[in-house]
DNA sequence: ATACTTGCAAAAGTTTTGCAGGTTA
DNA sequence: TAACCTGCAAAACTTTTGCAAGTAT
């Protein structure tokens, strides 16, 4: 039977209090707030078993490797600032996905991102 | 001024011969059929310059780093097989991508991910 | 008490960099 | 010749693993 320890509690509480995905760098970081001991090898360990369990979803931002959020939300997508790097998760899924997919080819899955300028960014102008 | 070696024509003509998006260790043996002595640190060097210069595509397949195309190509986006790994271009594009973006937002760019079973594996069942 | 976990350090995998020597224009 | 490139080996990262010690049930 698996045990409630304290890192892996550390860990979710991480994803629910985020604002959005999170890289295993930075969910040492947060958590480490909670369990100031905790080591990167057991943020890997206990994010691989997550995502099994389902409890965790892994998301992959092109480029940047693997990024964690809580599993269990609506089906989303996400949006990335090219300016400050930002991650956001926006609602809604374009139509006309499943008439993409070859002949004799059978869809499971998708994902969609996109690149642009988050509004504050927009409104600021580039920081550099 | 850019010099034309060798071994920069290579990656280019293995990126056009092949049937789809390859990787730096793909590219790597394909091209040292043609210069033998080629070792995996052009390989980088020259994907990033030929990316810089609009001549390749990098693409980003979830959880597997990146892949390098010719650039130039139609838009379009990519399927991978689950069972047996290949990724395939697809036509096309779904519509009402912008209309997910975000109040405030701009949207500049996307890319979609498709993953299922191409029809070879569909027709023969699982290999495993 | 037992099974499961952890942190550390070492290992493995991938991408980048420094440099002396070689190639292109 | 001058500018640019290459291959090698070392360095920098990221992710995984082995293991002795610690924790949850």
């Amino acid at each position: 039977m698996k045990h409630r320890t304290q890192q892996r509690k550390a860990l979710v509480e991480c994803l629910h209090e985020a604002s959005g995905p999170l890289s295993p760098a930075e969910i040492l970081w947060f958590s480490k707030e909670k369990v100031p001991s905790l080591g990167i090898a057991t943020v890997y360990r206990n994010l691989k078993l997550l995502v099994q369990e389902g409890a965790v979803a892994e998301l992959h931002i092109p480029g940047q490797g693997s990024y964690y959020e809580p599993a269990g939300m609506n089906h989303h997508h996400h949006f990335q600032c090219r300016n400050c790097k930002q991650i956001f998760c926006i609602e809604g899924c374009p139509q006309g996905i499943k008439s993409l997919t070859p002949e004799g080819f059978e869809l499971e899955d998708h994902e969609v991102f996109l690149y642009g300028r988050c509004s504050e960014c927009n409104d600021y102008g580039p920081m550099f």
